[in-house]
DNA sequence: TCTGGGGTCCTAGGACCC
DNA sequence: TCTGGGGTCCTAGGACCC
């Protein structure tokens, strides 16, 4: 809404490279190629489970999420590998400056998609000449079968990337959607997953047909805001913009990791959490981002998760005080239960370089009274707990250069804490 | 012998303020 | 004299996607 788009037609591409990890490392090495092969976690660990794999795989049942074990049942000649991240990467660096050749309007969404908008394109020919093009470029130069949805926006082009794969490529125009797109179940919709085409279908409503002749209101009243959205989109509506910029404002940072057998053990605990708030201070640092939320995640035994979260007065990046925010949320509310995971993520995230002029709770206005410093600084003691409180502090006074003024408070209110 | 890890967005209730 | 309504922030959970 807040970003102009233009009102004529636009030509959106969504661009899909099928099944990435398994062709990047059947391009890597080619006697993999015709081999039922699969990208999978851990392969030596139990939980292993199944992230990618070769349509020869495919073809005997193998699917994203299943656990390892069970793809080698179905597939007792599985090649099995570990994910090479670093290989992905580039590859997926490659192919990104491939699109980015073409426009400057190219919006990655994960490693392996991305969308462009080449409205302005016309002198590079018509927009399947492009797209034929560009799929045989990244299969010459890559080695990497991709499938392309051309289609007069961001909804359509990614169901028509869908329809044809490996090495498709659809184009999905508004008179195409009675025949091509209406009579799909509403389950294949995308932003439709298993819960809510279920209770789609609860109430009788099963093909994207019927989402179309469904009444709004009730279809509100059943999904909320978003059964509104999803009825346009059905319709072949939908404005949002190829966004270049979406990539680089980033929500949240987190790690998470399954322990190999269920814990109840506060040293094996504290360690995980040790290791994941390093794991996303690192992350943090590098991508120069600093964080105002601190929330764990624990999954127990029976699979049940649940989340806790603290929103601070300053932002934060150190693993230390990550760590400590972290291992206090864990303390106060672990009900004893055996443990299966553990994450820990930052969110509400700012540039560094932002930061500098914010205001916080450390730094106050020249009319501030001792006595206001005093109280804000007992009350946030009370409510962080004293450890947090004394990380949160250290951080900021790394951070940021204060007044002689402030200083001058802040070491009273220190020593007048030493002397009670 | 079960189901990983990285995210985004939305909803809903309660606190708090005016 | 016991009561309104709007707005925002915080927290927790859930759905969805790759």
């Amino acid at each position: 809404m807040s970003k102009w788009y233009p009102k004529k037609g636009r030509v959106i591409f969504h661009v899909d490279m099928n099944s990435f990890y398994a062709s990047v490392e059947a391009a890597y090495d080619p006697s993999l190629k015709g081999k039922p092969l699969a990208i999978a976690g851990n392969p030596e660990e139990r939980r292993g489970i199944i992230v990618t794999s070769s349509y020869e795989a495919r073809a005997k049942g193998v699917k994203t999420t299943m656990p390892l074990w069970e793809a080698k049942k179905l597939c007792p000649n599985l090649i099995v590998m570990r994910p090479n991240f670093d290989r992905y990467r580039k590859a997926s660096s490659e192919m990104f400056k491939m699109l980015s050749a073409i426009t400057p309007y190219v919006q990655p969404v994960s490693i392996d998609e991305g969308y462009m908008d080449i409205t302005e394109c016309e002198a590079l020919g018509s927009p399947l000449e492009i797209a034929k093009n560009l799929q045989m470029q990244i299969a010459e130069e890559l080695d990497i079968p991709c499938s392309i949805g051309i289609a007069p926006n961001k909804f359509l082009a990614k169901m028509a990337s869908d329809m044809k794969k490996p090495m498709g490529i659809t184009v999905l125009r508004k008179r195409d959607l009675p025949e091509k797109l209406w009579p799909l179940p509403v389950g294949e919709m995308y932003g439709i997953g298993a819960k809510t085409a279920e209770k789609l279908n609860k109430v009788e409503i099963y093909t994207i047909k019927d989402l179309i002749e469904a009444d709004v209101y009730s279809l509100k009243r059943l999904l909320g805001i978003n059964g509104e959205r999803l009825q346009n989109r059905a319709n072949g509506v939908d404005p949002s913009i190829v966004d270049p910029e979406a990539i680089y404002d980033f929500k949240s940072i987190g790690n998470s990791e399954t322990l190999r057998e269920d814990t109840t053990e506060e040293i094996e605990i504290k360690k995980l959490i040790r290791k994941l708030s390093r794991k996303v201070s690192t992350r943090l640092k590098r991508k120069e981002v600093v964080g105002q939320n601190v929330q764990i995640m624990i999954r127990f035994h029976n699979r049940k998760t649940i989340t806790r979260s603290i929103k601070l007065p300053n932002f934060i990046e150190e693993e230390d005080t990550i760590f400590t925010i972290g291992y206090d949320l864990f303390e106060k509310h672990w009900n004893g239960d055996p443990i299966r995971l553990l994450g820990v993520t930052v969110s509400d995230l700012v540039e560094k370089k932002e930061i500098s002029q914010q205001l916080d709770i450390f730094t106050y206005e020249k009319e501030a009274s001792k006595e206001k410093l005093y109280q804000t600084m007992e009350k946030l003691t009370e409510k962080y707990g004293e450890n947090t409180f004394k990380k949160l502090k250290q951080e900021e006074d790394n951070s940021q250069p204060r007044t002689s003024f402030q200083k001058d408070y802040l070491d009273d209110y220190r020593n007048d804490k030493k002397d009670t």
